[in-house]
DNA sequence: AAATATCTTGCACATGGGTGCAAAAGCGAT
DNA sequence: ATCGCTTTTGCACCCATGTGCAAGATATTT
């Protein structure tokens, strides 16, 4: 057995620490770290060479508490299944920190309890909470106490009409709307829907969209299919069941997100024997990295979640218009699923 | 366009609005909401019950400030192409929530920067900075003032030597050493090991030893290929081409981990034409969600995630022994790859 | 050179709660 | 009722920084 790891190092540097080596007040040298401060440049050269000497860096901690800003912001997460999320979550992430925030990540997949999540961040004081997730509709946030104590509730890549909050996502009616045009443009006749979970009104609007635009446009009614969770595992099973039990089978199935796609196309393949795209094409929804695998090549639509990203850290910087919601597009990625 | 949010509830109350509300001094409700105080318990009553009233619930940022422990834990990642990420991410901050602790995610994917991201976590007051990426080598962890200036530094699921730094993680040698056990017992005889990013001394030990038990199982050296990113699309691309320009093909290409084996069964089906296992079978380390599938069917090696993750909470508290390193031990979970 | 305007800098007070000790209160025994 | 001990409670001081104002220093004008 080695032995335990050295001691930590020298107490870090205050701000105090910095005023007595370079000869002036500590406040002096709160404003030499703050741009636009009333500093002459001769005082700041001195004290910023002075805190780089010592190795200074500001308490951010501290200074959240006098200052009525963090700069941290929660991201709620309760969604793991999804490989769409790890996208997400890593942009949304990086983006955050080229702006200077850092993000508290909250996982509230375990319990499931959106309010003591949103408890949870109120209490590490940050400045907006980013739902990201499918179980943070509008009822939970209702009763959640929670939600009242976040300064900023902001639903990311899904919509919700809930007054405290703000949404940023692709405008998903229009989106789908695309996909339903081009599986229609490919002479498909027999559509079945594969849905994730509706979860109240903070949902996505992929589901009626289609349903409304095939039924307006063919006068038939497509049939759907529900799975409690986006996850492939369970897409592959539904799909699995479904082809093995209907008598006769789609020619195309148009899944909420890809996801769901994956699997059915795993389904389609391997347990039912079928082709994709030649017996059943499949759309998806999210261009997930899979979704351009080899073995896939899913025709799916892409977020442009850098652009929706960008615009969140001008909503949290007060920039933006706080529109209820701020529709983005994205673009249909054609590829052989199809 | 509709109207802003309303505005927010009502000021944060604070100790001092239950001390009153209770009739006590603040250091009793301090008392109140730590376990092994001494407080009379009918005081705690009063007081548990007036800041339920009130809606209290302590600052943790302030807390931290006074105490020398912030209950918040810092994530480094910095590889999101790879999917087992999402898994680990989820388990840690999971466990990591239910035992107390707060994540703060910082993705030092982009800047690849990590010393600036294990400075950020010190000026964040976290307790500890979880590793949870390929770049964290020795050499960088060396040069990083920032490691200095963090508590705690804990490798997860890697290893390190980093005399600062402690491992949680599978006995690499010991699992790869059951995976080559398994391709020769299997009867293999050409394999190919496809090998990630080689970073320095905080790296995997799958290599070196695949390569050192072929060898004095079979006195033959393996051929190796080396990918820059552990991503599977990356992993396609190279395969294919050496698979193209070779004459003859490995049995088995054993992987450093599933991102890679995934790639590269897409490869050999869809670029080479040829099946797995029988033209050349596959295996690969991990079990991410994606090698269950049907698709795949990957044979791979499972690590206690979980369990290494309670193990990460013991080291937390201090509950556990601070050996340099600790190795957990996984599964090999044989599917029909190989 | 004096008066005024402007730029710099210092300071009191605030943020929300932790630590350790001392004072106060409670309690049983004498 | 008094003494001594234990439990409970209050308090001074600390954590590291922000805000807004006033004092001090410098520059500009007359």
């Amino acid at each position: 057995m080695t032995q335990n790891p050295p001691p930590l190092s020298a107490e870090k540097a205050t701000i105090e620490d910095v005023a007595r080596a370079a000869g002036v007040s500590r406040w002096t040298v709160a404003r030499a770290f703050k741009t636009n401060a009333s500093v002459s440049s001769k005082t700041r050269a001195k004290v910023l060479g002075a805190a780089k000497e010592i190795g200074y860096l500001p308490d951010l901690q501290a200074a959240s508490l006098g200052a009525n800003q963090s700069n941290l912001v929660a991201l709620l997460v309760d969604d793991f299944k999804n490989p769409h999320k790890l996208l997400l979550i890593e942009q949304v992430s990086q983006t955050l920190r080229d702006h200077g925030w850092d993000s508290l990540l909250i996982n509230t997949g375990g319990a499931q309890d959106t309010n003591a999540a949103l408890l949870t961040a109120s209490q590490r004081r940050v400045d907006a909470a980013i739902l990201l997730g499918v179980h943070f509709n509008d009822a939970v946030l209702d009763t959640a106490v929670g939600a009242e104590r976040v300064k900023k509730l902001i639903v990311f890549a899904r919509s919700s009409k809930h007054p405290r909050t703000l949404s940023i996502c692709v405008d998903d009616a229009a989106a789908m709307a695309i996909v339903a045009d081009h599986v229609l443009a490919q002479g498909y006749q027999r559509p079945l829907f594969l849905a994730g979970p509706q979860t109240g009104s903070a949902h996505l609007h992929r589901q009626e969209t289609f349903v409304q635009q095939w039924f307006e446009a063919t006068g038939d009614a497509p049939h759907s299919l529900e799975v409690p969770v986006y996850d492939s595992a369970l897409s592959y099973t539904e799909i699995s069941k479904y082809l093995a039990e209907s008598k006769s089978y789609p020619d195309v199935i148009v899944c909420e997100n890809d996801a769901l796609a994956l699997g059915a196309m795993d389904a389609i393949r391997l347990s039912a024997g079928l082709s994709v795209p030649d017996d059943i094409a499949v759309t998806g929804f999210d261009d997930v990295p899979q979704a351009g695998f080899a073995q896939y090549q899913l025709t799916t639509y892409q977020q442009p979640i850098k652009e929706m990203a960008e615009h969140l850290v001008k909503l949290l910087r007060g920039e933006a218009q706080a529109k209820d919601r701020y529709d983005f597009s994205g673009t249909l990625i054609e590829r052989s699923s199809t």
